[in-house]
RNA sequence: CCGGAGUUGGCCGAGCGGUCAAUGGCACCAGACUGUAAAUCUGUCGGGCUUCGCCCUACCCAAGUUCGAAUCUUGGACUCCGGACCA
């Protein structure tokens, strides 16, 4: 008999209820339990699949934030599986284009290193699973293979649908597309149904591929659709939040805005097996004003917190994932002192009693402890960052 | 298929035969200022030097015209944009 925890699981999906079909929360409810129940009678576990592509190095927003969702879900009783999308990758020509050598990335580095992140979060490593897209795409399912899947899928899908999607791939909506492109969603949807998920997860960027998702289930024909103990199912989506670029980026009307996270612009974002000297170095360059509760008003603070990247890695990165933050400091500034939770922090941030400066420190030297044992495989498996540096 | 436009340093973008290692903006880097960062100011900003100067490699690729080409000619590659075809 497979256990649930419903209370875990609900909060794990409460993405899917804001992002996905907002303000349908009941339905979802309903959805879940139903799952859950089907689950249970049937013996058939609910699994979920957080898809990668192989592009890059592996930054704390694609590393940590999705393992902690993983732990999560797993605590709430869930299958988890990473799954290595080298076929998407290589339609979106990422690395040097070929196939190869994103498979061999795929295996040395992206693998172990994404094993390693689930691992310093917490993760229960047996019941973790990696599929590697270009062997999943080689199996069969009661005698479909994938293409089959993708076949009857993509007849499913109106190409308006498809083209609203493809932002996700990374290109820009609205200009030239190449038709391998629009190959990418339709693979997105065969993967789900394919693996047989119920939980699809990814950066809230890829929403509109779970509602593609959602959407074409009822259309599909009982053989191919998702199913949980033989009865039809639509996948549930859930979504890790994305973590703020350590960079100020000029806005719209020169107010503060702070991108998110991106690989291509490593000065925004720590790898999680980056050096203790670059963690240090890359957060005393984030960006992190000091506040002013004399001359403020209570609107701009909160402002300032929102687009405060160090605020937001503790509000949903390093609080959730259990730890504590040790500021250590001088008497002058207020001597040492422990913060277990993001209230107490953001008291005394924001009324003036905890430095940026210091602040900054505390979190370098979290970040650095926390990720070591990922900064150990690299330097154990030197050869793992070959095609990526 | 026919016709037009374009390809410049990390990015955007000037230059249209010598004075161009290539204006300008952004980014990056260094320094000043702040107990962090930001903002602001200063310098740097293809590479190497024996650094008031010199050398090398550079403006999509190849060949050519010139004393001399990022700038002209020819060919090639790629990108974009029109039009035609639609029995």
């Amino acid at each position: 008999m497979n256990k649930y925890n419903l209370q875990k699981l609900k909060e794990a999906l409460e993405f899917n209820a804001v992002e996905v079909i907002p303000g349908q929360q009941e339905i979802l409810d309903k959805e879940l339990e139903f799952i859950i129940e089907k689950s249970q009678k049937s013996g058939e576990p609910i699994k979920h699949y957080i898809g990668f592509e192989i592009s890059g190095k592996i930054h704390i927003g694609t590393g940590i934030m999705s393992a902690l969702k993983i732990k999560k879900l797993q605590e709430a009783g869930v299958e988890c599986n990473i799954f290595l999308a080298d076929y998407h990758t290589w339609l979106n020509e990422k690395l040097d284009g070929k196939i190869e050598t994103i498979r061999s990335v795929a295996r040395n580095y992206f693998a172990p290193v994404m094993l390693e992140c689930c691992k310093v979060v917490g993760c229960d490593m047996k019941k973790l699973n990696i599929i590697f897209a270009e062997d999943l795409y080689e199996s069969s399912k009661n005698g479909q293979s994938f293409w089959n899947y993708d076949m009857v899928i993509s007849k499913k899908l109106s190409l308006s649908r498809v083209l609203k999607s493809i932002s996700i791939t990374g290109k820009e909506s609205g200009g030239e597309v190449d038709f391998g492109t629009l190959r990418y969603a339709p693979m997105q949807v065969s993967d789900c149904f394919f693996m047989g998920t119920h939980i699809v997860h990814a950066g809230m960027d890829q929403r509109k591929v779970h509602v593609l998702m959602r959407e074409t289930a009822p259309k599909l024909d009982y053989e191919f659709t998702l199913k949980i103990g033989g009865k039809p199912i639509k996948p549930l989506a859930t979504h890790h939040g994305l973590l703020l670029g350590m960079k100020k980026e000029s806005g719209a009307g020169g107010e503060v805005v702070l991108g998110k996270m991106s690989k291509s612009k490593p000065e925004t974002c720590v790898f999680v097996h980056d050096t203790p000297q670059d963690i240090e170095k890359k957060i005393k360059k984030a960006y992190c004003p000091l506040v002013d509760t004399a001359n403020q008003t209570t609107e701009e603070i909160e402002q300032e917190q929102k687009n405060n990247p160090m605020l937001n890695w503790l509000e949903i990165m390093i609080f959730p994932a259990g730890r504590e933050l040790r500021v250590i400091r001088p008497v002058t500034y207020g001597g040492d002192k422990t913060y277990s939770n993001y209230d107490d922090l953001k008291q005394d941030y924001f009324s003036g009693q905890l430095h940026p400066g210091d602040l900054k420190n505390a979190i370098a030297l979290n970040l650095i402890e926390w990720f070591e044992p990922i900064k150990d495989y690299i330097d154990n498996n030197p050869e793992s960052l070959k095609y990526l540096e």
